[in-house]
RNA sequence: GCCGAUGUGGUGAAAUGGUAAACACAGCGGACUUAAAAUCCGCUGGAGGGCAACCUCCUUGCGGGUUCGAGUCCCGCCAUCGGCACCA
């Protein structure tokens, strides 16, 4: 109790009241469309948090500060007459779960379910106003029954001409083999080389592998072919880029998207090989260049390699690819400044001039992207210019740059020379002639090609989502809906196998599906279930369906290309999840299952919280914050409220316990409005409070809150927002009487920031002025509108410069007309002092504003 | 190397092309108190001048430009952070 007095106001009393009170009137349920207390004509407003991984760590500060953002947000727009969806849930698949059951022997689900709690509760005590009966959990098998079933749709279906996902039974009609359609399936079995960690003991997704080493944990991956599982996001680049152009999200955003599917224009060419009766296809952005091609360069792995090499090559080619294979992909990219190469002892001819042109190759040419062959033009490309001089390669000169540049190692647009017919023209139109002049040929054409790769969608784990497919005589097939959810098999030993054979394989039991076929033992990545949640938010419990049709029509509808009204997390998914989601959504839409295309309309990524120290937060460096520690110092509301008041949500920031100390003691003042102290240290509502009508001041200084705080609040600049309420509440505290209703008021556009203070106070002042409080909820109230007539003020200050520079100001009637304010500003001793007796050359009116006087 | 973001007091920051530094933190001074904490009131970018109220000059990473007027717009640099990195 000691430790209660020294508090500045009783929040650790009235906040977990307040949530008691909202959770027993379940005071944030949002009804769905056919709900009886669904009230359609509502507009919507869909609000939506990433959902985190349920660490054994609990949540850190960098968890509220988006949290917050979109509780204010949801709360606001709750109060401005929308229905608002404001869920939460648990993206709590994942490897650590997996690696501590590995350490201990604990189920993962154990694991999963004892971090889901702490989450909960911690999410609890910050008083978010979510909807807690549509919580998801991305384990639990009534929502990973549907991440199957999507799995399924998915590899039911294939892309067609019109770039639409379309269901495989359209093949079948049209009379398609098995092994063709198996070659169309947007879910696919491939066998290329994948990244394998020893350690892990499974296989990881390229975005899984930074500099050559596991993103978790830091070991090294190695290169090795194996059966996986893909998904052809490939065949949706094209919308993926395109379709960003609708959506409300950051520029810089949508620019790394752009740039990791990386599209490019350029041409297939096509090279004969002398003496043998094969050609070699290359990709090229620049086939304008054609005529400078001194060599060719085929990836070590091309299946050409066999073919064309002579028997004098055979051995170092021989060695190198070996070299290369043994290689990871840090090696590769380690040795990348110094590059290396073999001759094949092979010849291409040019088929613009019939040259003779040697074929190397080289691990700077990877087969997975383009033909896996290119045309080396040493003049004009970096790496050829490169590779050609430290082999002695001949370079010749095709592009003339501008006056001032070496044409060696040019890469940029100039005018083609020594190019035959292309001679005199600039890049792009040489560009479009040799297209033409391929094309005719039958040579080539012009194509575009895209950096994005397939989806590595399987995963050698136990804690992930089994795949509902089963294998028989060497096929895969699914197994019938009617089978979903599959659940994960009971393990003892969670323990990887040490071969890329997966743990599920253990299960013995459960991998026989019948007497001939046998059960896929990958799981899915992590991905996927984060892949479609907003979907299951809209209609969390449906049983029939992975989201109820009216409730996805409403909630994700709204006549925008995306579905999600806003959507906050950090950066870090600006790429991966963010590319997933949408691809999911896209075939989904093309399939008729959802009624938008993009799924995010405005996004936006919070900025990372550094430690005091300006450091990232960690426990190694000791510098990390605790939202449980803060919550029991200050409370959740000045949590909350310091979280927003630090900066621009999208900025990184350092922390501040001083800053905390700050908002609370701002707390603290606007509960002494109400509230004061007697000698023995209770608090009862303030002799000061009456039932008066606020002076014009206070009412300026509120109504510019209610405007200030509205307006910054649809823009996210909370640290503005709560600056005017600091203003305002500066404002009140200097009055003798303090007006109930106007406090009432400010209460209601202070609930959003910190609701639990806005609630007791709000029920404190109705014990005294029932009349004056709000009878229930504030979050119930609505918004209060502000009046721009109490905004004006009689008279203004005006600014008087000469030549730009402040010299003097007054104060005029805001209705004097810009003669008038001239006239006054002329006349000021100050403006003559400054004129020196010039002349006046001209003068500028800003009315309401400034005059200034150009002399 | 390429792409992007950022750069303003001692600190976090604020400013539709129109009074730079709102609001806070820290600091200093005062009131209350036996005292301290808490609270309340005031001062607080730099340099110079004046007994004083005040006054002058400088100041938004650096250098140019546009404009009556630039933290804000344009051009060129520098620094920090983040992403990508042989993608032909």
């Amino acid at each position: 109790m000691s430790s209660e007095q020294r508090k500045a106001f009783p929040f650790s009393e009235f906040e977990p009241k307040w949530q008691g009170e909202w959770e027993a009137k379940k005071a944030f349920r949002t009804p769905n469309p056919g709900d009886a207390d669904f009230d359609a004509s509502k507009p919507k407003y869909f609000v939506l948090d990433m959902f985190p991984y349920p660490s054994g760590n609990g949540l850190h500060v960098g968890h509220p500060e988006g949290y917050t953002a979109t509780d204010i947000i949801g709360r606001f727009k709750k109060m401005s007459g929308f229905n608002v969806l404001h869920p939460m849930g648990w993206d709590a698949f994942g490897l650590p779960a997996e690696q501590y059951a590995i350490k201990t022997g604990t189920h993962p689900r154990v694991t999963t379910e004892a971090n889901v709690a702490n989450f909960t509760k911690q999410l609890k005590s910050l008083g978010f106003a979510y909807d807690w009966d549509r919580e998801v959990n991305t384990t639990d098998p009534g929502y990973f029954k549907w991440t199957q079933w999507i799995f399924l749709k998915l590899y039911n279906s294939y892309v067609g001409d019109d770039g639409k996902a379309h269901p495989v039974s359209e093949l079948e009609d049209q009379g398609l083999s098995r092994e063709e359609i198996d070659h169309r399936r947007l879910a696919y079995v491939s066998e290329a080389p994948v990244n394998w960690c020893p350690q892990l003991g499974t296989v990881l997704a390229n975005e899984e592998v930074v500099d050559g080493k596991s993103e978790v944990g830091g070991f090294p991956v190695e290169r090795r072919p194996m059966r996986q599982w893909m998904l052809r996001i490939t065949a949706y680049a094209q919308r993926l880029i395109d379709e960003l152009d609708g959506l409300d999200w950051p520029e810089s955003i949508k620019l790394l998207q752009r740039n990791w599917i990386g599209r490019s224009e350029g041409a297939h060419v096509t090279f004969k090989v002398d003496g043998i009766d094969e050609t070699i296809t290359v990709f090229t952005t620049r086939p304008d260049t054609l005529f400078g091609a001194t060599y060719m360069v085929l990836a070590p792995e091309h299946r050409l390699v066999d073919e064309i090499t002579t028997e004098e090559q055979l051995a170092a080619v021989e060695e190198y690819r070996e070299k290369t294979a043994r290689k990871s992909d840090l090696e590769r990219t380690e040795l990348a400044k110094e590059k290396s190469g073999v001759f094949t002892g092979a010849y291409a001819i040019n088929p613009v001039n019939n040259e003779r042109i040697p074929i190397w190759i080289a691990d700077y040419v990877l087969m997975g992207y383009g033909t896996g062959a290119i045309m080396a033009v040493p003049a004009h490309d970096e790496r050829d210019f490169e590779f050609a001089k430290k082999f002695e390669l001949p370079i010749k000169q095709v592009v003339q740059p501008p006056e001032g540049h070496d044409w060696q190692g040019y890469t940029d647009n100039g005018i083609a020379v020594n190019s035959g017919f292309l001679d005199g023209l600039p890049t792009l139109e040489a560009k479009h002639k040799i297209a033409a002049w391929l094309e005719e040929k039958g040579l080539g054409k012009g194509t575009t090609n895209f950096k994005l790769r397939d989806w590595l969608f399987s995963r050698q784990r136990y804690w992930g989502e089994p795949f509902p497919i089963v294998w028989e005589d060497g096929q895969h097939r699914s197994i019938p809906e009617s089978e979903l959810p599959l659940l994960p098999p009971t393990l003892e030993d969670f323990k990887p196998t040490g071969t890329p054979e997966p743990p599920l394989s253990k299960a013995t039991g459960w991998v026989q599906y019948s007497a001939t076929a046998k059960r896929e033992l990958n799981t899915m990545p992590q991905w996927a279930g984060s892949c479609w949640y907003y979907l299951r938010y809209c209609d969390a419990r449906n049983s029939e369906r992975f989201v109820g049709e009216a409730a996805e029509k409403y909630w994700m509808g709204g006549g925008k290309p995306g579905g999600v009204d806003l959507y906050v997390g950090g950066t870090e998914h600006a790429v991966l999840h963010l590319l997933y989601a949408r691809f999911w959504h896209k075939v989904l839409f093309d399939l008729g299952y959802v009624s938008t295309p993009e799924p995010f309309q405005r996004l936006v990524n919070q900025g990372l919280i550094l430690g005091e120290d300006g450091q990232k937060m960690s426990k190694s460096r000791g510098n990390v914050v605790n939202p449980d520690d803060v919550v029991r110092e200050y409370g959740a509301d000045a949590l909350r409220l310091y979280e927003m008041f630090m900066g621009p949500l999208e900025q990184v920031k350092p922390w501040s316990m001083k800053g905390v100390e700050g908002v609370y003691r701002f707390l603290a003042r606007v509960w002494r409005l109400v509230m004061e102290q007697n000698e023995e240290g209770s608090w009862s509502v303030s002799a000061a409070l009456q039932d008066v009508p606020a002076n014009k001041q206070l009412t300026k200084a509120l109504h510019e809150t209610i405007k200030k705080c509205g307006e910054d609040i649809e823009k996210l600049s909370f640290n503005t927002a709560i600056s005017q309420m600091m203003v305002c509440t500066n404002a009140f505290t200097g009055a003798e009487v303090k007006p109930a209703s106007a406090i009432v008021t400010f209460l209601k556009v202070l609930s959003p920031f910190a609701p639990h203070l806005a609630e007791e106070l709000n029920q404190q002042i109705r014990a005294r002025f029932p009349a004056l409080a709000a009878p229930g909820f504030l979050s119930d109230e609505t918004w209060p509108a502000y009046d721009p007539a109490a905004l004006i003020e009689d008279e203004v200050e005006v600014v008087f410069q000469v030549n730009g520079k402040l010299r003097d100001k007054a104060r005029v009637p805001v209705a004097a007309s810009k003669e008038e304010i001239e006239k006054i500003a002329l006349a000021s001793p100050r403006v003559q002092e400054f004129m020196e007796g010039r002349p006046v050359k001209k003068v500028i009116v800003v009315p309401g504003k400034l005059v200034n006087v150009v002399v």
